[in-house]
DNA sequence: GTATCAGAACAACCGATGGTTGTCCTACTA
DNA sequence: TAGTAGGACAACCATCGGTTGTTCTGATAC
């Protein structure tokens, strides 16, 4: 299929006529008239109708030209990635729905000038950071601080987020009825955390998490997704997750899940953002003073976050 | 830019060699190299490192390398949604995350080899019959059986769901300690349907609802989308409006919405299956097959319908 | 009813494009 | 040091995609 050829169709579409389409794309009509009838050829079907007085869509032409778009959208945005000069900012989350995620919409609400290219591939802060200094990617969101871990000379990192944590049970857990729970009357629990694999940071925090307050993290099984997880959740009455209090949940509301702020103190998830000091792209900047500009107040008093995260 | 080229590029990253590559598409290794270079140079930045063992990807052509995928993905769709004998079903749902939207997830994944073009720009049940017998789309989920309309010979229909409602109110509303809410009880309240507009099924069906119990709807004000809809339900003690149970919400945990059961009797929302008589298209006969055998029981007692959807 | 006009298709022509074969170059490996 | 695998460069040629020129058709004006 001739990419060509298919924004000749759409400009042609729009137009209701190849004259016209024509005059747009500077090249005769008869140009259009061919690629038109190629395209067709192609397809194996009639897009237009011609008449005397214009051309007009047909059922199979109706039905392609959203795909026609589609399929331009994504030409220019394969073409924006890497666009030397202004090449589209590719920035590492860690997965769709988390909270960061978030951010980086909101960031593209306020700067839809700057393109981005998200990547959500990375496993790991170490392959993050890896990628980071090769220039795969121009910035990550992580909890970096790591016990034992610096930060290589040419990697910088600001704090964005520190992410509150609630609870979330079943309706025949204990803690079920609560309004609130502090850490302390974790000790003893077991908290699931499927797909938590060792050496992350997320499974560092975890565990620095139960150590403070004497409960176990089970990293058991695979991880299937947030809905399996939740789906498993709903019917236990021992097993309880944590879960991002502003994670934007979707789930139907037969599971009667409960989610249960913790307090006294709040644990929270210190997202930071990294990048290469020297990465000159100017969306980088963009997204940084963003970022430091939006940052919520630290709430200060009563959050916990691992000794390393300080 | 040439979609041949790209088809290249993805060929001979996978294979990390321009040999390779070049056997697989049945061209020669110097086609390759030309390919890729005119790619190059169309997108003004290097793909590949190349070396006398192969060709590695440079940062550029990583980045690349999934938007290229990308591209060949909408290239394809865009030819399925026409391809003579097999083309797509073209299926239009009111949205994408209504519960028809389900319905046709759950067909999609019983019957992967059906080709799906999902069509959400349609207003109202008569320009969908008109799309129909057109032959634009296949087939249409509606709520069909309006007052005083008459299905046209051609148009065949089947019930297909009935999806119970759930009234949505904020923490402050009246309603909001209930476990559950008759209909009766709605009587004198304003219930928030924005963008209901006039003469559409939707509308219909609330205002028979309405009448049935003697409440209000209120139309007011453009729709601005759920979120916006159920920001201000949250916030108010007195607006409440209708959701469907089967509904996976989205929402942030803060606004502390409540679903509210509607029992004695459960409104339910009359989902019908509508495709022109004649339309010999295989797909079609396997989707309604797929929704009668998987259609659930109905629950018969102490449902509510209009009158007109019996 | 005939002339005019807009817009599409068809035909002939021609240069650019994209493929081929043949050859050379380079860095590993035996 | 020779052999080998893999890529680039050069020369050549067919095809493709554009151009100009012309014809065809149906609607509108006179």
């Amino acid at each position: 299929m001739d990419l060509a050829a298919v924004r000749t169709f759409v400009s042609a579409a729009d137009a209701g006529q190849f004259q016209e389409a024509a005059a747009e794309l500077s090249i005769t009509q008869q140009a259009v008239s061919k690629r038109i009838a190629v395209l067709e050829k192609d397809l194996g079907v009639r897009l237009f109708m011609r008449t005397p007085r214009g051309a007009r869509l047909t059922i199979d032409g109706q039905a392609f030209l959203p795909h026609a778009r589609a399929l331009l959208d994504a030409e220019q945005r394969a073409a924006d990635s890497v666009r030397p000069g202004s090449r589209a900012l590719r920035v590492d989350v860690i997965g769709r729905r988390v909270a960061t995620a978030g951010l980086l919409r909101a960031f593209h609400r306020a700067h839809p000038e700057v393109q981005l290219d998200i990547v959500t591939t990375l496993f790991g802060v170490d392959a993050a950071i890896a990628a980071l200094r090769t220039g795969e990617i121009d910035a990550t969101f992580r909890a970096v601080t790591m016990p034992g871990r610096h930060l290589p000379d040419d990697i910088e990192a600001v704090p964005v987020l520190d992410e509150p944590l609630q609870l979330v049970t079943g309706p025949t857990h204990a803690f079920a009825a609560d309004r609130a729970v502090a850490p302390v009357r974790l000790a003893g629990q077991r908290i699931w955390m499927p797909g938590n694999a060792p050496g992350t940071e997320w499974t560092a925090y975890y565990e620095a998490f139960a150590a403070a307050f004497g409960f176990t993290i089970d990293p058991i099984g695979p991880d299937f997704g947030v809905e399996v997880l939740l789906d498993t959740i709903a019917e236990s009455s021992t097993l309880a997750t944590f879960l991002s209090e502003r994670t934007p949940l979707v789930w139907p509301v037969s599971h009667d899940l409960r989610r249960i702020p913790l307090h006294d103190p709040t644990p929270v998830y210190p997202h930071s953002l990294l990048w290469r000091a020297d990465n000159p792209h100017p969306g980088l900047a963009a997204l940084r003073d963003h970022l430091t500009a939006t940052r919520p107040d630290v709430p200060g008093s009563e959050v916990w976050k691992p000794e390393w995260a300080r």
